[in-house]
DNA sequence: CGTTACGTTGATAGGAATCAATGAGGGTGG
DNA sequence: CCACCCTCATTGATTCCTATCAACGTAACG
């Protein structure tokens, strides 16, 4: 499993009672909606899941693409209520952990309570980084970055690090990024061009995994906003 | 103070016992640094602080300012090292909590433990509407959102919402945004002609509070974004 | 095999970044 | 106390990036 990190075995025993795997669900489903009351957090076992927020206006913010070994739910903590949409890029399975179990163990485990605290934080650091990315990069290096984030996500689960299929739309990682499908779509072309990657539909090759570093880095715009740093 | 919200009387003085109020601080003066030990947490009691996280390459992004009666620090309990830098915008006074304490105190008191939670999600909310607003407003928008948001924070300090200073430069306003200084004192400028606003150096005056909030609600840029909606 | 959603590519336009020059305040030192 | 400096702010001219509009190609689905 995924959210135990430094539990001992005991401890580890009383918060496994309380998971609840969940049927499969498929490419579209919606896991919950913003607004929906809150009812406890999900691990991502198998499968994508993308979160996102909305404005009343109806556009909605896509806030990130959730892989296996990660948490989902967490942005209902603060009123009982989700403020986000959870939605399936694919098939996938989730563990269930109801909050009131979750809580009620916690209190019993401050280990467990801790490890809650660490992952609300990387949510938030997750967050900070894409905000760097959206304000401070062009769509190039702002595509880079998607890019080998979901490359070193993958390595990590054990798959290829330079060959991997998205499971999300252009259109959802333009709207993750802040740019129009078609920019990311000419974007992804560029780049294949240029040999950095190759593309087929889905698929997606890294060629050249140093270039795209250097993608990542370019000048940034809006040099100038450096200046309030000093 | 500002961090208990329903803990009994007693649960109360277990937390002002671990409370301690630290000298003020100047303007410039940082609080802590990214990259600096996580020791705990901060309540701003007066004046105004900026959150902003860094690049490798140094560029920096502020996260957020914060009032009287918020929480800063947040950001180090992932890995007990602070990911954000904090800095006084004027002279400051806050009250220091340490994560020792309170740990201490959160294993005793469950309700405590629930406020930490339930700030670290208002923290990720309102991540997530400011990357609504860069990703999805024009300059305008965000500024006249920026302004509200400010106005609105304000009112609850029992200042007056449309009257107020600005403790920040033009400059940092636009790293917030997303934007560069020229383009946020332009539309500064470009709303004092409109009779939305009076601006005077460091000081606004909200002139017609329904227009800003029209202004904020404008088309959006990338209309087929929505698209990844349905 | 048509329909539909998704993706690619091109042409154009618009908004904000950049470059540049000038002005206003606040602090320091003579 | 005034002159100077330096930072912050304003405003204008130009450029560049990416959104927008549009047409077409491609894959998935019933």
């Amino acid at each position: 499993m995924c959210l135990p990190r430094g539990l001992s075995s005991n401890d580890l025993e009383k918060l496994d009672q309380i998971v609840a795997r969940t049927q499969p669900i498929h490419k579209g489903d919606v896991l919950f909606h913003a607004g929906d009351k809150f009812s406890g957090i999900f691990a991502v076992r198998t499968g994508c899941i993308k979160l996102a927020t909305s404005t009343e206006q109806g556009d909605e913010q896509i806030i990130g693409f959730y892989f296996p070994g990660e948490i989902i739910g967490l942005d209902g903590i603060e009123n009982d209520l989700h403020t986000c949409t959870a939605v399936a890029l694919d098939t996938s399975c989730l563990c269930f952990i109801g909050f009131q179990h979750l809580s009620d163990v916690c209190t019993e485990v401050p280990a467990l309570s801790e490890q809650m605290f660490r992952l609300m934080g990387r949510e938030l650091s997750h967050e900070h980084n894409l905000l760097l990315t959206i304000t401070k990069k062009h769509a190039d290096g702002r595509i880079a970055t998607f890019l080998l984030s979901l490359s070193s996500r993958f390595k990590i689960l054990g798959y290829s690090e330079v060959e991997f299929r998205l499971p999300m739309s252009r259109s959802e990682i333009g709207n993750y990024l802040g740019l129009t499908f078609e920019t990311v779509s000419r974007c992804l072309s560029k780049f294949q061009k240029q040999g950095l990657i190759e593309i087929n539909h889905k698929y997606i090759t890294i060629l050249d995994i140093d270039a795209l570093n250097a993608v990542c880095n370019e000048t940034t715009p809006a040099e100038n906003l450096r200046k309030s740093a000093s």
